[in-house]
DNA sequence: TAAGATACTGACCGACCGGTCGGTCAGAAA
DNA sequence: TTTCTGACCGACCGGTCGGTCAGTATCTTA
């Protein structure tokens, strides 16, 4: 029985279940809001039997964030190519994390509440930290070879564009629901849009002068 | 006895122990993580005091959140002025937009956590979108002003411009623990030198061309 | 088929939650 | 002096929380 021998060894259905149920319920209120109850209902099995599979509600929470996290960078590093213009490749970089947030969102709000999240609650940090900082640093990387090669201005910090355009994306996507309420924003429900108008600005702001 | 005349009425000296204290801890641990036990220790009464001077804990956390917004946008509005070059003004707009959120971290906290928070907490959801709303449509109406001088391009949408500049304010105060581990980042301590290098990015994508 | 591991359950625990209750007490009003 | 009021308290309520446990069902293996 051939397996994609991915996860770490493998998962019964039950854990399974369990998981996506956690998951589900953890991203959409939170750790705090949800309990074992509300867990063990929704994946049709009994409290008990969580506690059998889980240590603690603080290791499945755990486990949901690794679960999650395992996925989110490869996605981005897939499509990275060296190839082809730095300005386009940025565009993608940025296009595509946004797509993935939003087409993830469950995952997405995980993560990210661990990482923005409440000051006490540091409970699966260290590991989102890593993916964060796996995808900023691919970021990086891409912006240092565009000064490398003339195409990007000299004088900025790489870091600085990188947390700029994640930036933009991360704000995009927890603040979307606000920003359909404003009646100057009309492009809440575009994110393509957004992500070219936001490519539209920056890469005016960081490209090279021409010589 | 001449008052400021600020506030609505007064407020007891309890009663603003009582908001100190549980504006504190909300902002700090979030709405589910405080207990009014907790409040009622940090501020030195009991918890039934607390209930008889406010319904219910919801309208504890609505009464802080109302307290916190008040200022907020004040602030901001006392530093528009009409003259000086619009780039100027986004800079100044920028900068003290992101150092009020830095000074005023609990506040901001707590308005933030409303705004982006979870999706089952529409506790404050309204007063806080208020205020935030507020300071966006200012800021947009400084770079149509700057559209219409002929400073800023003309083909840019002026609320896609707030959005940036907000979102990498609020994405730098939001992540800035998070930014400090990160090797590429130097600037996660120093919000002045993040200030100049998002205008110094920001302003040469959306400055208008020289004719 | 017997034995033993593993998956699973319902009943249950102490701690703590938001909120209420009966009552005390200092001071203003009469 | 008496009456009334509102701030304030300790004790307590029903309910829910994370977590435990004794026991049953199911599967594996010899």
């Amino acid at each position: 029985m051939p397996q994609p021998a991915a996860q770490p060894p493998q998962q019964s259905e039950t854990v399974a279940r369990i998981l996506a149920a956690a998951e589900e319920l953890f991203s959409r209120r939170g750790f705090d809001a949800v309990s074992m109850n509300d867990i063990a209902e929704a994946a049709g099995v009994s409290k008990a039997n969580i506690f059998h599979h889980f240590e603690s509600k603080n290791a499945l929470y755990l486990a949901v964030v690794r679960n999650a996290c395992s996925d989110s960078v490869e996605r981005l590093q897939q499509l990275q190519h060296e190839d082809g213009a730095i300005s386009g490749q940025l565009a993608d970089f940025a296009g595509n994390h946004l797509k993935n947030m939003l087409e993830h969102d469950q995952v997405s709000r995980l993560i990210l509440r661990e990482i923005v999240g409440e000051e006490g609650a540091r409970r699966a940090q260290e590991l989102a930290e890593k993916v964060f900082g796996q995808n900023f640093a691919m970021l990086v990387e891409i912006v240092r070879t565009g000064q490398r090669r003339g195409e990007l201005r000299a004088d900025l910090d790489p870091a600085m564009v990188a947390t700029l355009l994640i930036g933009a994306n991360v704000f995009f996507f927890e603040s979307q629901e606000v920003l359909r309420h404003f009646k100057d924003v009309d492009f809440a429900r575009e994110p393509e849009r957004y992500s070219r108008m936001l490519m539209d600005i920056l890469l005016a702001g960081i490209r090279a002068p021409k010589p």
